[in-house]
DNA sequence: CCAATAAGTGTTTTT
DNA sequence: CACTTATTGG
């Protein structure tokens, strides 16, 4: 097929008619989006501007009037909820199920390398390992290197490895770049990348590495993607690494028939190697890039919107957009401060009840936020006793819990012998005499030679009081491995639960919980290979490794849902909560360090804020339960930065009643915990001893333009203006802040 | 050599 | 609080 030729049919086939009607459902941008094409496409696509309708009608336009067939177009996400529904309203909107490829970075790249992998040295049957698989096989390499993991921490290093390889860098290309100035960081990812060649396994950064090195590498393959995929759509584009971005690339270059959609305000994953600067790259890495921007949102009231883009607008690093709407005004946003993490939950819990009485809305309406999944805890337990119906997104995932990834890795063992972790992860469970330095042994004599445990011609050497057991345990997973090259999913996973005498061992220990998971696998096996006929459960398990999100009740049942900020993302909803507006919690302490690290949980409360479609609420705690001990902390800064007449204040009147006396107003991120010792140091701050959790009026009085504060926890500055309520203060080491005087104590110096 | 129990510890977000 | 690691008893 003639590359370069294909631009031309493209252009000529836009001057064909319209079927479908676009003029009725997009705007003029949306439009200018859709039916643009010769020439590459950024989208920069506001929060609620209906990017994701952008993205199905141009889909659907490429097909209807470019002529294109629906498996010559490739759209990636980064969810894989985001892909299926993507696909389901691709899907509708063409009529019928669609051959297209509509999938995440990662589960497109290990379909493609499982298919084409071998033209450039992978090798058939590889396992894809999470996280937690690669911290145990990081701890086992720190072990073998006798490096202290207090000092060394396995976490630390599986973070720079990934890190790495999100840059396209392997262990020469790190060491050239001087990647790390750690000289046990290139032996530990020498050794880590040893261990998963030898094993055959896979880690999530590989899937993305390995096909494009390959395909830099094999003209012949990448010709032949090439010219499968003749129009490339990239989702979330904000979003992508390093990595993804040179596959994009490899892929579209230099034709560049390419259409990518991004929101810089929305990056919330740079921990993850996102690179936001991809947005700003793409204009300059393909010629003649068209930019459209959409800035209508169809969400939000204005003052939701103009309370977001007040705080947003604190981040220095943007492209910037101005969004705007046609829908009213809307309600007031409304802060509320309880006095407990408890008291906020109640608060919510009693809201949503008024509403879905009051006013008819259902429970679906109504989405809770929050920025660790340790806060969902609180929720669940009060939105149980108020009989609330809720459903919880994320958190404990179905295919990270034990039972599950214990199953999974019989499975994954039966299809991968040499799989060192799988083995490692079962070897006994449920106990069969087998434990570590056994599986060390054993492991010594086959798999660190190359040769599969059992199942071939290897001797297992263990001592010979453990021969009999070892023996029993590796026939058994003999048998497995033939059952699964000759049956169904289903049938082999009947087999397992048979055999294994894992599932006696649960219910002998009583936990019926797991027993019902297990039996929920059993159903999702057995739908995948109703759905998928002809699929083996190696693609089963593929499917299960990547998406981590899965086992989902995609039940229409009426609830509210209860969800991490970043989970949120992509998401609407009439009613927002968004609970532990404090300091340390929100903003996370731990970003405190780094400037773009404050920026990036800005972005994150920007989505959170643009989410909500009717009406808004920021809540905090003034005294929080975490990790087993109370803490006491101030209210986010983001807070401050929403404009107040767009605010209601509103708090708990337990909130200085003498119940929580002994905590000083919220300062010092987790200093203060619960007990006597929080009386220190009144200062002159407005003589709030003890029982006063405020400022007095008059203490504020004297703070005008030009003094100087000293505030507990950023330092001193200098006060740039105060209205009496509030004060700017610009601080000595360069930050600029707002404070409500109300609840931030600022010292005269 | 293995299993159960005790002490200790660090605490985000996810493909 | 919940999870991981060290210790001891079998």
């Amino acid at each position: 097929m003639n590359l370069a030729g294909r631009r031309e049919i493209v252009y000529l086939s836009i001057a064909m008619s319209s079927t479908i009607p676009y003029g009725l459902h997009l705007n003029v941008p949306q439009l200018e989006a859709v039916t643009h094409i010769g020439s590459p496409l950024l989208v920069l696509a506001g929060a609620g501007s209906g990017k994701t309708r952008v993205i199905t009608y141009k889909i659907a336009h490429l097909i209807h009037e470019c002529g294109l067939s629906p498996r010559n177009i490739l759209a990636v996400t980064f969810t894989n909820k985001a892909a299926g529904e993507m696909k389901e309203r691709v899907e509708s909107l063409l009529g019928g199920p669609a051959e297209i490829w509509v999938k995440t970075f990662h589960s497109a790249a290990a379909r493609l390398l499982r298919i084409m992998g071998g033209q450039f040295g992978v090798r058939q049957g590889f396992t894809i390992i999470d996280k937690q698989d690669q911290l145990s096989l990081m701890k086992k390499i720190m072990k073998t290197l006798n490096a202290d993991p207090e000092v060394y921490k396995p976490e630390k290093y599986s973070h720079l490895i990934e890190r790495a390889k999100d840059n396209l860098l392997d262990l020469a290309g790190a060491q050239k770049n001087g990647f790390s100035s750690d000289p046990l960081f290139y032996e530990i990812y020498r050794l880590y990348e040893e261990k998963l060649e030898r094993e055959n396994l896979f880690d999530f950064g590989d899937l993305i590495a390995r096909l494009s090195r390959g395909l830099a590498q094999s003209q012949g393959a990448l010709l032949q993607l090439k010219n499968r995929f003749r129009y490339v759509l990239v989702d979330e584009f904000q979003d992508t690494n390093y990595a993804q971005y040179a596959l994009v690339k490899q892929l579209t270059l230099p034709e560049g028939n390419i259409c990518v959609v991004g929101d810089d305000d929305q990056s919330i994953y740079g921990f993850r190697g996102a690179k936001v600067e991809n947005i700003l790259n793409f204009s300059r890495d393909y010629r003649d890039t068209k930019i459209v921007k959409l800035e209508e949102n169809y969400r939000s009231f204005q003052t939701i919107l103009s309370a977001s883009s007040r705080v947003i607008g604190n981040n220095p690093d943007r492209l910037g957009k101005t969004l705007y709407t046609h829908k009213g005004k809307g309600d007031k946003i409304v802060f509320f401060r309880a006095a407990s993490d408890y008291g906020e939950a109640q608060y919510i819990a009693e809201e949503i009840r008024d509403q879905v009485n009051g006013t008819g809305c259902r429970f679906s309406d109504f989405a809770v936020f929050y920025r660790m999944n340790a806060q969902s805890r609180v929720f669940e337990s009060v939105f149980t006793q108020e009989r609330i119906p809720y459903t919880i997104v994320g958190g404990l995932r179905f295919y990270e819990r034990e039972e599950i990834k214990d199953t999974l890795a019989y499975l994954r063992l039966a299809l991968n012998p040499l799989d060192e972790v799988s083995l490692r992860r079962i070897a006994n469970k449920p106990p069969r005499g087998v434990g570590e330095k056994t599986v060390d042994a054993l492991v010594r004599s086959t798999i660190d030679r190359g040769f599969p445990p059992f199942g071939g011609g290897a001797h297992p050497e263990v001592s010979p009081a453990k021969a009999q057991q070892v023996d029993a345990f590796l026939a058994a997973l003999t048998e497995l491995s033939r059952v699964v090259q000759s049956d169904q999913p289903p049938v082999v996973l009947k087999h397992l639960y048979d055999t294994s005498g894992y599932i006696e061992w649960l219910r002998k220990e009583g936990k019926e919980e797991k027993l019902k998971n297990l039996d929920e696998l059993y159903n999702a096996v057995e739908e995948f290979s109703k759905k998928n006929p002809d699929s083996t459960l190696a693609d089963f398990l593929e499917e299960a490794s990547l998406n981590q999100g899965g086992g989902e009740e995609g039940s229409p049942v009426d609830r509210v849902f209860l969800i991490t900020l970043h989970n949120a993302k992509g998401l609407e909803f009439p009613v927002v909560f968004m609970a532990g507006m404090e300091e340390g919690i929100f903003p996370h302490f731990l970003s405190g360090e780094k400037r773009e690290d404050l920026q990036e949980e800005r972005r994150l409360c920007y989505v959170g804020m643009t989410r909500a479609m009717d009406r808004l609420y920021l809540t905090a705690a003034r005294v929080r339960k975490l990790y087993g001990r109370s803490v006491d902390r101030g209210v986010s800064a983001f807070i401050f930065e929403v404009p107040k007449e767009l605010l209601e204040w509103k708090e708990d009147r337990r909130l200085g009643s003498g119940l929580f006396d002994d905590f000083e107003p919220g300062l010092k991120p987790w200093s203060s915990q619960t007990g006597g010792s929080a009386r220190r140091e009144a200062g002159r701050g407005g003589g709030r001893g003890a029982g006063l959790p405020r400022l007095r009026e008059g203490s504020t009085a004297h703070l005008d333009a030009n003094c100087r504060v000293v505030h507990k926890s950023f330092g001193s500055g200098k006060v740039v203006a105060t209205d009496g309520e509030i004060a700017e203060i610009q601080f000595d080491d360069g930050k600029k802040m707002k404070f409500m005087l109300k609840y931030t104590p600022l010292l005269k110096e």
